[in-house]
DNA sequence: GTCTATAGCCTGATAGAC
DNA sequence: GTCTATCAGGCTATAGAC
């Protein structure tokens, strides 16, 4: 329905690559044709393979663009000079509303776990997610001793994705209120179940 | 590399089924052919007409294959006439064995979580999460009353399925070890992740 | 029930004009 | 840079023989 001609991007590669994420991130590779892209542009195919080798290269850059400004989100709630308890929250506020704000990215992260290969998989764990996972490795040593900071870090990010990722089917299930749905209702049902499990002075 | 002739099944169209699911599973909807099917079980892709109007049929026919003996499973661990606690415990353990040894049919409900419609969801939701979902609803109510029992059955479910959705990614993440992709290894620190919050006796 | 053959369409990708 | 035109091949699905 809504046609929103890109306000932000300069230039056809930005242009491209903000079309073809939110087709990629709600369809998938396989089910997205360069002609869908090149019509939501509002260019023709052809022109695709200019700003393109291929379509596989595409999907890449794409990918890697809507990666672009998520690395720096994160990094100041973890960094701050606050208590660990007060780190952990922040952080679980801050990821469960980005994902809310940016489901796009959020789906693309879901299609990854599926149908990346070795060498996105990699790409994606090491240069967006390493940094912040350290940080919450370290807070698990703080807050968590008596857990694998691994298992632990993991188990955090988890709890907030899942409670997203599986939202239609949430809707189904009994004891679903229309809250549920709401950012900060989430943040605040995890944040209240990791804490109790965790030795606060 | 394997080729492993159906031995289960009994006349083609289990045959069918058989062979689709782990191509829809690891694959997806779009990215596997008729043709792909009907090559793995030995047949011409005219042939699968016969037995399936058309290829969303024989994917809706697949998943439902996929998950017939699956709403068994975990009735009992539920319904046995023991402590919450040990119904916790049990719980935890047979989902994370049972998604472990069955990566079709936790790719399917992956998969699902992402391009399910609105239909195939609600019966995905109703015919077989309910039961168990109200299981784990009624557990919630006597081991953390303090916490919504829908999101707190959410919390529980998720925890187990991240860290298995998430094994590929995990390996290139700081502080991985060998031993982290074990069913056992994953069930005990959910479970005593969950314990630490819960107002056990 | 399964086959051969094929219709009709869509796909990714390229050549060459402008 | 973007176009028109097009290729070669893959796709779902069907018709009709056996």
């Amino acid at each position: 329905m809504t046609k929103p001609i890109q306000a932000i991007a300069t230039g056809t590669r930005a242009a491209i690559l903000e079309q073809a994420i939110p087709l990629f991130a709600n369809i998938g590779f396989a089910g997205v044709s360069m002609r869908e892209i090149a019509k939501a542009v509002g260019i023709t195919p052809a022109a695709l393979y200019y700003h393109f080798s291929d379509k596989e290269t595409l999907y890449f850059e794409a990918m890697r663009y809507a990666y672009a400004d998520q690395a720096e989100s994160f990094k100041m709630a973890l960094q701050l000079e606050v208590t660990p308890r007060q780190r952990l929250e922040s952080f679980v506020l801050q990821l469960t509303q980005y994902l809310y704000d940016k489901p796009d990215f959020q789906r693309l992260m879901q299609r990854e776990r599926l149908d990346g290969d070795e060498h996105r998989t990699k790409l994606l764990a090491e240069h967006l997610f390493q940094e912040q996972f350290k940080a919450m490795s370290e807070l698990a040593r703080e807050l968590a001793p008596e857990f694998e900071p691994h298992l632990w870090a993991i188990s955090i990010a988890g709890l907030v994705m899942y409670h997203i990722e599986a939202e239609h089917l949430r809707h189904h299930l009994p004891g679903w209120k229309q809250e549920h749905d709401d950012p900060r209702v989430v943040a605040d049902h995890v944040l209240r179940f990791i804490l109790q499990g965790v030795n606060i002075d």
